[in-house]
RNA sequence: GGCCCGUUCGUCUAUCGGUUAGGACCUCAGGUUUUCAUCCUGGAAAGAGGGGUUCGAUUCCCCUACGGGCUACCA
């Protein structure tokens, strides 16, 4: 059976780019009715952000991704939180240090940055690797007395996998095939740091193999640490899982990857959901009237493919269709547009019912005037106009708000020197109405009778009714909000003019 | 700099050696709706460059260019 994971780092809020990870592996399990599961990589102390967890697993709730084990459910491979695995990863590191697979490292952070900047300032380069680790201070080239007292005395150490020189390694990728790389590029990179705590690649590979995960979908940013992780597997001598590395979604303008900061500076969110940190609180896609599965259809549609000529699918729709095969490999960058388009498209999937259980508590209030056979003819007439669920506040607004200001471009649009003549006609022609029902023809009569043009009246009677010259069906509108408010607006916009 | 990955319309993508290189977003032009929008029709728009292999290359190989990632006791 496939088990599949995601394992995010809280370092801060889930991002769509991580977002987009935890759904093909969510696509994947479930397309192979094998199982998802959420795992913490909390291994850097200094990096954890408070709310980071909270955010991730509400994110993914709100989205629609289950896992069936995570921090937050039980599963038989628990705990999920890489801190709390602290006795696991001791454990295994002692059998990599039997095998001299492992070896205990002295030499100060300080001491090996000092040696890399040396080597920099001669155009070289500094890699703890084959190469050089007898120059450096390490249990290799020490005594196993020494390496005890030295242990004994509290000096700090790290441990370090040993990487044979100069083999060529040939990785797999699910994606990309056969990748080789030649080990004496490996560095022989820490397993646990001095602070006891193990690396993301040590926690990472043993996890993996704990869990029993069989394919590991994860952003290309892993691509070169593939050569490391798999020589960690042979070390202990465990199957290696399936590879498989997501292209990466780039910013919209500019180079480079999508980062947590880019949403603020151009202008979309990054993030599914809000994300409230001390004193900023960051506007997510949720707050901006996405509707989840909007998000999810269009995020999958980076890096894969809308196929069949189709391009809107629920979540539970994208499951059959899911194929590694059908993964691009290049960068995609990030289209807000297309974005919107497709939330679009799952608004207009909503049922009526459903639009108005979505609206907030404002606009609840201010529609409370209306009968509820009314309401939903309201939510019938702005639907299809709808991009953003919070579009509703703009289209809903004047059917209780009258219009507290009008653009100066629009009146200049509409000014003639039979502007008022013409409002005052309508006036009349509205008061003298008795049935609102045939509001349509007799403006349309009227026009005739007098030479105006129909949809030079209709503009006038929208900017009035509405303060806006585009919006829905402006005779519905009116028919809505009743003859004596038409009549007040009708004499604001004179007013005004 | 080194290592690795990638490259089809502005953007997301289809194409499993032979196609008028298809679709979608965006955009432009028409049309329907006696108003707005929806919607419909149509247009513009692409194989980075150079070498091979082949009867034939967007597709396979090599080189170059460009883009990206990594290069921490961060993930």
């Amino acid at each position: 059976m496939e088990r599949l994971r995601f394992a995010p780092s809280p370092t801060g809020p889930l991002h769509i780019g991580g977002l987009r990870t935890a759904l093909f592996n969510y696509l994947y399990a479930l397309k192979n009715k094998g199982q998802f599961i959420l795992r913490i990589e909390d291994t850097d102390q200094n990096r954890i952000k408070k709310g980071s967890e909270k955010h991730i697993v509400e994110s993914l709730r709100w989205c629609g991704i289950t896992y069936s084990e995570g921090p937050d459910k039980k599963g038989g491979f628990g705990p999920y939180r890489q801190s709390e695995r602290g006795a696991i990863y001791s454990e295994q590191v002692s059998t990599l240090l039997d095998k001299k697979k492992a070896y205990y490292a002295f030499d100060s952070s300080e001491s090996l940055n000092k040696l890399r900047e040396e080597k920099e300032a001669n155009g070289e380069k500094f890699l703890y690797s084959s190469q050089n680790r007898m120059l450096l201070k390490n249990s290799l080239n020490m005594s196993k007395k020494d390496v005890d007292f030295l242990i004994k005395k509290k000096v700090p150490y790290v441990i370090r996998l040993k990487v044979e020189g100069n083999k060529t390694l040939i990785c797999k990728d699910e994606l990309r095939n056969a990748i080789s790389f030649n080990s004496r590029d490996v560095e022989d990179k820490i397993l646990i740091k001095s602070d006891g705590f193990p690396t993301y690649h040590f926690a990472n590979v043993v996890d993996d193999h704990l869990m029993k995960i069989t394919t590991v979908i994860r952003g290309e940013e892993w691509l070169p640490s593939l050569p490391f992780h798999s020589l960690l597997y042979e070390a202990f001598n465990w199957k290696k899982p399936k590879f498989l590395h997501l292209p990466l979604i780039l910013k919209p303008t500019g180079k480079g990857k999508l980062s947590k900061r880019d949403g603020e500076v151009e202008g979309f969110p990054v993030f599914p959901i809000k994300w409230v940190s001390k004193n900023k609180n960051i506007c997510g896609y949720k707050e901006k009237g996405f509707l989840a599965s909007g998000l999810i259809n269009y995020i999958s549609q980076l890096g894969w493919s809308f196929t069949k000529n189709k391009e809107i699918y629920s979540l539970k729709g994208l499951i059959p269709l899911f194929e590694i095969k059908s993964l691009q490999k290049g960068g995609a960058k990030f289209d807000y547009e297309k974005a919107k388009w497709v939330n679009a498209k799952h608004i207009q999937a909503l049922s009526i019912e459903k639009l108005i259980s979505l609206s907030d508590s404002k606009i609840k209030k201010g529609l409370a005037v209306f009968k509820p056979e009314e309401i939903y003819e309201i939510y019938s007439l702005i639907k299809e106009r709808m991009i953003l669920l919070s579009d509703d506040h703009s289209l809903i607004s004047f059917f209780y708000k009258d219009p507290q200001s009008y653009l100066a471009s629009d009146i200049k649009k509409i000014n003639s020197p039979t502007l008022v003549a013409t409002i005052i006609n309508l006036e009349n022609l509205l008061s003298g109405l008795d049935n609102i029902k045939i509001l349509k023809d007799s403006i349309y009569n009227y026009c005739k009778d007098e030479g105006v043009k129909f949809g030079h009246a209709l503009k006038i009677l929208r900017l009035a009714i509405i303060g806006s010259l585009s919006g829905p069906d402006i005779i519905k509108v009116l028919e809505l909000i009743g003859k004596i408010s038409a009549l007040r607006r009708l004499k604001n916009l004179k007013n005004f003019i």
